[in-house]
DNA sequence: CCTAAAAAAGACCGATTGGTCTTTTTTGCT
DNA sequence: AGCAAAAAAGACCAATCGGTCTTTTTTAGG
């Protein structure tokens, strides 16, 4: 990688962490020449506009998050496995976040639903992401009779991650895990007896 | 009520639907001269800066949402009906939110949890408010013999706040009420067959 | 209806905003 | 090592920011 891939790397990754902590109008480039230790030229450089920069960091941010998925799930086969590898992702979210801040998908959809749509569908498409490859699990467990038929993939996908936003919400409110750590052993319980079939 | 009096409240209606529309840090005072008609003299006579305005502004969202819950409440005595008379309220919140923008609690605690320590104290004060209430509909309803001796009132209330706000989350993002939809169909059955004695 | 007080208007302020452009420095190939 | 190209620095810009203050208008009690 040359200096100017690094260099562009660096900002996104500094940025990406800004934004997730305080939001996109929260955020102004010398905000951005702060966490990153560049001027003005070094960060126009890389990237035409505020806009841009945006954009980019938050892909950087939703596929970092992805990242942690494939590792969990690799190796996993079983559906109802493949759920709890999920699950368990979240069980190190806030000790060990991929981006510091919380969430960039749950951060993002409120920073952006009403104010920046080029922003909002690329969170849109990070989200239909996570649905479908949850959607996918359920889909095929059901297939192979893993799960029981009369499970909804689409509203499985709807429960998992409402349930793990809201509580990542609930225990950055408070600075405390028990909010999410207890949304997670709901959806165990949830996940083990009644999906498993 | 004088016209001053009649002003003030025209200003925190208009302002409290801004702020949670486009949050704090993206509204500008010039976003509220707008929204309320007013010029900078009307304002600041009333409020001596934008952040007391946020504050105040937050207090009204948060009040009028909390009253939503006590309409719906009066009358019911049971647990059962007290817990689905709350998640009725949300039935209807999408199509005729008592303050525009989605749900101000967790909007703004993403808007605050990392940049306004006043605001997430408000927020953290409304939330333990609403956590409350339903930790003390549970606890009534376990001693009652209404509710299943075993079910935890801080969890239940983690479950159904994490749950109904990540389903707000997910329909805002998508415009598709669907996803808040399938959320309270989900909780509905867990009151019912996990909670009800 | 008159008037003092309160409310609202709007000109104005310094600071900060996102962004540009010229200059300097660094990079990497020959 | 030398050199052209790329990267970074930083001075600079108009526009907008939150906020102040004087002036004008409206309110409400007598």
């Amino acid at each position: 990688m040359s200096k100017a891939q690094a260099t562009k790397a660096h900002i996104l990754e500094q940025t990406a962490a800004l934004f997730n902590r305080q939001g996109y109008a929260g955020s102004s480039m010398e905000d951005v020449m702060r966490v990153t230790g560049l001027q003005k030229g070094g960060i126009y450089n890389h990237f035409r506009s505020k806009d841009q920069l945006a954009l980019e960091a938050f892909d950087f941010a939703a596929q970092r998050t992805q990242q942690r998925f494939m590792g969990a799930l690799k190796g996993k086969r079983q559906a109802v496995d493949r759920l709890m590898a999920i699950l368990s992702v979240y069980g190190r979210f806030l000790a060990d976040p991929p981006v510091e801040g919380g969430c960039p998908l749950l951060n993002t959809a409120i920073d952006s639903d009403d104010t920046h749509p080029a922003l909002r569908e690329r969170t849109q498409r990070a989200m239909d992401a996570w649905r479908s490859l949850i959607e996918r699990i359920v889909h095929k467990g059901i297939a192979r009779g893993e799960l029981v038929s009369t499970a909804d993939p689409a509203t499985v996908a709807t429960i998992l991650i409402a349930t793990i936003e809201g509580g990542i919400m609930l225990s950055k409110l408070y600075d405390d895990p028990a909010h999410l750590a207890r949304a997670l052993t709901h959806l165990e319980t949830y996940v083990q007896h009644q999906l498993a079939a």
